[in-house]
DNA sequence: CCCATAATGTTTATAATTAAAGTATATTGC
DNA sequence: GCAATATACTTTAATTATAAACATTATGGG
């Protein structure tokens, strides 16, 4: 309260960018809370049914999509999200539980490639189905409408951030 | 491919249900990558312009929102939702960095109150400033009719999803 | 008052995560 | 073909996070 009177400048941003403002970090706090509610739901629920955790789940979910169910290292921290070293790290791990085993790349010894096993792959149906049904359980209270406009407003708000991230990458 | 056509059981439930699965799928990954985009501009800036993790700052602004600027250690792992062990180890480094300090309950010998300190108060709102920048800027391409439906849809999911979460820990 | 139980926080072990530095292999320009 | 640069991945150190076990202090019933 003390310092914000100390700050006339920011109230004399022009008034339309500051409500915009305001309802943007409204909406974020929203988002940030209703993702958290749902990460915490759906990470206890994995663990406890099914002892793995929300990291795997993603990490096999993007192998399973993969017509052939392999992919690099380097493709999968892209997917994912996240660097280099955690994909290196989740690797290990899912190696040493025989989810996913490690193949060399013929013609770039660099590379490494992931490969779903057979155990991971039926491992990874079993768990999805249910994430599906908690997901759905989860969201059951919002209406068809709702659910389509949500549906909407976030593909466009997922296009417009992922313009911006590409821009600021390039400078 | 191979094991869905296994499962035809799932394909058996009402169509209108399983319609709202997919749809509801949908509209979580969304969310989900729309949160994980923008988590990584604010923890990317907020490391690289002020030396501050997202979770800290998560942990300051539980202070900063009470008129008093403390609380206890159960009042903050509830708020921040997050272990209780998970603040402990927080606790630690920000009083290392002494934006806060402990202080002993005067009627329960149990109980730690955590005291924003004015380092971290006068810290906290130089970055808080800046923060709601970043985030005005992340979501200035919504309308504010779309910014509108979203904060509302946001919150009727919201308290759909703490309902349930109480109902849940119930059983 | 005492004992069982509850509540508050900390510790421990493990996992997930990043940034930054390091290693090994490819590629490109000259 | 060699040197510089880029790419793919790993390692390291630090932080964040959980669950489960633990220690300490309160509280409530008998």
């Amino acid at each position: 309260m003390k310092a914000q009177s100390q700050t006339p400048d920011v109230s004399a941003t022009i008034s339309h960018s500051e409500t915009g403002r305001k309802s943007a970090l409204r909406a974020w706090l929203r988002l940030w809370a209703c993702v958290g509610s749902v990460e915490r739901v759906v990470r206890t629920r994995l663990y406890g049914d099914h002892g793995m955790t929300l990291p795997r789940f993603d990490y096999l979910s993007q192998l399973y999509r993969e017509p052939d169910r392999r992919m690099n290292m380097t493709e999968l921290s892209r997917r994912l999200m996240v660097s280099g070293g955690n994909v290196t790290g989740l690797t290990d791990r899912l190696v040493a539980d025989g989810l996913v085993k490690r193949e060399q790349d013929s013609s770039d010894r660099r590379v490494q490639i992931i490969v779903l096993t057979d155990d991971g792959y039926e491992r990874f149906i079993q768990v999805a189905l249910e994430h599906e049904k908690w997901i759905g359980e989860l969201f059951e209270d919002l209406g068809p409408d709702q659910m389509r406009d949500l549906n909407q407003t976030l593909g466009q708000l997922k296009q417009s951030l992922e313009k911006k991230l590409n821009e600021q990458q390039e400078d």
